[in-house]
DNA sequence: TGCAATTCCATTGACCCCCATAGAATGGCA
DNA sequence: TGCCATTCTATGGGGGTCAATGGAATTGCA
């Protein structure tokens, strides 16, 4: 096998089974295991009615970068409340599961399944369906953007285009 | 065991006993006990009904900071009063828990459970009702501003580690 | 000796580790 | 090229362990 690639990709659906657990697809935790803690952190978006995951590192970093600034500012605080205060940190067992909290799971309207949805450094965990619409609706939003957009460019002299 | 991960996450809501002994959260313990001084450093938030906690070490360093910085000025004699005056170590006993002083407990107005709030490289404890409405103000800012988090975050490649 | 604080012990319930199974994917071999 | 063996992923369940909590026992101090 070549070296893992440091990145979460495509989309997997898997089982939340009776006592909570919910299997980590396989590429996702080959990229999670390199890391200092075994496991997900995850928390829930401030946009959408998903978990928002990533791997400890991504934290690490987060956090020198809030404390070193400035320690005891207003705006950091309240981040800090935002994310660090709701985040999980999500070890895995021995097969690779972790076990979404109920805040969580409330928040993304998770019962059964949860789609894992890769996002190059990092990852969202959706209820199935309600992801299937926020696609569609995100696929809506660029198509009419996008109409909007040629209406909104001014029109140049000279040529109006191919 | 997993390798220790050094960041404060998630809130956790634990009893006072009757003797004023509360749980510190399992996971905070494991950070804090790897320092010189095992328990936790506590005082009375500048800017909340709130405690403001963390290991001694990054006490230490706030000290070193305070200090190298400008040892005779009047921010610093204001900063130790506030700050060093009022701080408490507070030693784990046998299970974990430590004693909040009656200080510490009108000031954050905490009387049957403490809610441990997580921040990255510290940690607050508020009195869980009173958090509760904070924290929905926190986030609602969190959100208005987090394109500034942004800015914040060092911008680092994605370097290995190992 | 009495009060207060710390240490020790006990209980409950949640979580983690271990084992087991099925299906898919992979690789080897004829 | 087709079949079989091996491996790995996703899933289910049972039992042991640890965290949170309550109370008793013991120590320290005045």
């Amino acid at each position: 096998m070549g070296a893992a690639v440091a990145l979460f990709l495509s989309t997997f659906v898997n089982k939340v089974d009776r006592k909570g657990r919910v299997s980590v697809p396989a590429t996702f935790r080959t990229v999670l295991a390199q890391q200092s803690f075994s496991g997900v952190v995850a928390f829930p978006s401030l946009v959408h009615a998903a978990i928002e995951g990533s791997g400890i590192d991504r934290f690490e970093r987060l956090a020198e970068g809030i404390d070193d600034l400035n320690p005891f500012s207003d705006e950091h605080d309240d981040f800090s409340k935002a994310i660090f205060g709701k985040a999980h940190q999500l070890p895995f067992d021995g097969e690779g599961r972790i076990i979404l909290p109920e805040a969580l799971l409330k928040h993304a309207g998770i019962t059964e399944h949860a789609a894992f949805v890769g996002q190059g450094r990092r990852f969202q965990v959706w209820e199935p369906e309600s992801f299937a619409r926020h696609e569609s609706e995100a696929v809506e939003r660029a198509k009419r953007d996008r109409a909007s957009l040629r209406l909104a460019t001014p029109p140049r002299g000279g040529d109006g285009g191919a």
